[in-house]
DNA sequence: ACGATTGACGACAGCGTTGTCATGTCTGAG
DNA sequence: CTCAGACATGACAACGCTGTCGTCAATCGT
């Protein structure tokens, strides 16, 4: 049932130790013996055993995936993407949602995880990649992690992937502009995200550009949810100036916009366009399909796991990282 | 920086031995003594090495999780409900997601995991949970699991927490004909998956029980997909026997068929009911929104993960395994 | 009051790997 | 043909914990 390294070695008629440098690629090992403890391993089917070998190493070949994201599309998206690489790679993905909580609470439970579990680094996503003093905490305990976050702050310097919110978000006010727009509504994501902000950013440099005036009226502040881009579009048009196109900080945001817009009798987007922010599968179940930004998340996992496994074994790591959402326009901002 | 149990027992000036019996809350260490090492432990915030541990109890504290979901919604219930029950028990969770392959290629590449992780157990969801050969094969490996799966099969015995899909889908049906309605189409979904199969009997069930003719012509073939509901309820309406009500397999095919319902014109529920089946968050967002089962993913996830732990630890386990989805009426089928 | 039991603890040997260092073997330069 | 020096291999001690068993003292029954 259980074949242990010595089994291989007594079969292979070679030493335990030189059974380990071939499983682990070292060189100084003849081809000759090489090839006899190959076969020998297959013939008894053996498998290290990690716990073995991460006791012996100290240090393991796990890393954690920390996040607190109501967003199951994302969510899985980006374990996806972590999983892709890691399988590639020999290690192992350990899941850990957490509650939303202070810094240091955060970090203390962080550090026992990685000193409990060895765990050999850790990839954070919004909003825990986003708070510099857990960033600066993980640092001073030694703990290996990618934080991925939106280009602004950029804290935790070199251990991070950035997603260029705001010129993706200028992207999209931009065309809307184009369109002939001339009062957008935004509709603000939960203020806890730097994406927030960014998002926000960009639609006011978008208008700035445009020599157009920014309308903090037409300025509404939600939660992300379907519930609040409905409650948010309801309180935009009761304005005196209503706005003829509406940014929604994401997809789920604008598809509840849509809804609520279109049960007001409105046509979109004749009367009302309205843009999202992600190309969530909620972009193309709507009617008419939201003109969004593509947030490639299994993308940016992936490039995120790279660069963390990289470090890991301390290989240089040239991979850019910082990505930009593409712009995709549909039917909510364009007339058929 | 690394605190092992050597520095707790001399600190508390005891064996190493009696420090690992306070960790394990052992009996037969006087109150005193224990007391002496609970403070030492964390006086030096010692953390016990799990990877040592394991290798000396040759078994792990880590559960697999054994997916292939295209459905990131169900996935993320899933994994919260088993998280929680195994952060209350020190376990970890680490996910594996597997294409879709031939039995016994999953149940190698799991025998393979679980030899070389050392996973304490797996929980499988379908359509994993569901294939005969693979359990079978993991049984006689001696590999723990528990399987998630719709009741008919029954597959595994002990080692399953069902989903009696049957009796809800029924419940569905015939709250479909306690409105009226004596042309019900039905739109199924993939035919791998079990569920399938069960969702149909139950909306066969509903009508002969209610002395109406299972009409074959009202039964389209889809995949759970949004595309495929769209594709079914036009397919459908094309008969020439139309249908006055449809159930579609899941909430998501029931998106799609309300959304392609509402673009050929028709009102909703009035010209045409449409009941879906999950209760997911595609229930809460079309207009009007879905008559649904609520299949409570996070509880059965819970149970499963409850059944299995309890099994490790050779506890019994008197928990019910069995769940019956509860039906939720909106505005799909009846009128405001 | 005395042997017999029980309870509290420690010594020591694994668990299955890897790292270090010593040993033995081969190669090529002189 | 000889002898560094490179290469190939093995012995042995960790890694940090748990299981087993032995020891000793406190407790019990009679």
């Amino acid at each position: 049932m259980k074949v242990s390294i010595n089994d291989v070695a007594r079969r292979a008629e070679v030493s335990i130790k030189t059974v380990s440098r071939v499983i682990n690629n070292e060189p100084s090992v003849r081809a000759a013996t090489r090839q006899k403890v190959v076969s020998a391993i297959e013939e008894l089917g053996y498998q290290p055993n990690q716990a073995a070998r991460n006791l012996a190493r100290s240090r393991s070949y796990t890393i954690g995936f920390v996040y607190s994201n109501p967003n199951a599309y994302y969510v899985v998206s980006m374990q996806e993407g972590i999983i892709d690489v890691c399988q590639n790679s020999g290690y192992e993905v350990m899941i850990h949602p957490l509650p939303l909580q202070e810094q240091q609470a955060v970090a203390d439970y962080l550090e026992n995880l990685v000193t409990r579990t060895r765990l050999a680094g850790l990839v954070l996503t919004p909003p825990f990649s986003e708070m510099p003093e857990l960033l600066s905490n993980l640092d001073n305990r030694n703990i290996e992690y990618v934080a991925i976050q939106s280009s602004a702050p950029s804290l935790g310097g070199e251990r991070t992937v950035r997603v260029n919110d705001r010129a993706a978000a200028k992207n999209i006010t931009s065309h809307l502009i184009d369109q002939g727009h001339q009062q957008i509504g935004f509709l603000r994501g939960d203020p806890t995200h730097y994406a927030t902000q960014e998002r926000e950013a960009g639609y006011r440099e978008a208008l700035l550009d445009a020599h157009l005036t920014v309308d903090e009226s037409l300025i509404y502040s939600g939660q992300y949810s379907f519930e609040s881009g409905s409650e948010g579009v309801n309180q935009l048009l009761s304005n005196s100036k209503k706005p003829t196109a509406i940014f929604a900080s994401n997809d789920e945001m604008a598809a509840g916009a849509l809804f609520r817009a279109r049960l007001t009798g409105l046509e979109i987007p004749e009367q009302l366009a309205i843009a999202g922010f992600e190309n969530s599968p909620y972009a193309t179940q709507t009617w008419p399909q939201l003109t969004t930004a593509t947030l490639p998340v299994a993308d940016i996992a992936q490039l995120a796991t790279q660069q963390l496994l990289a470090r890991l074994s301390k290989r240089d790591n040239e991979l850019d990282s910082e990505v930009t959402p593409e712009l995709i326009i549909r039917g909510s901002t364009l007339p058929a």
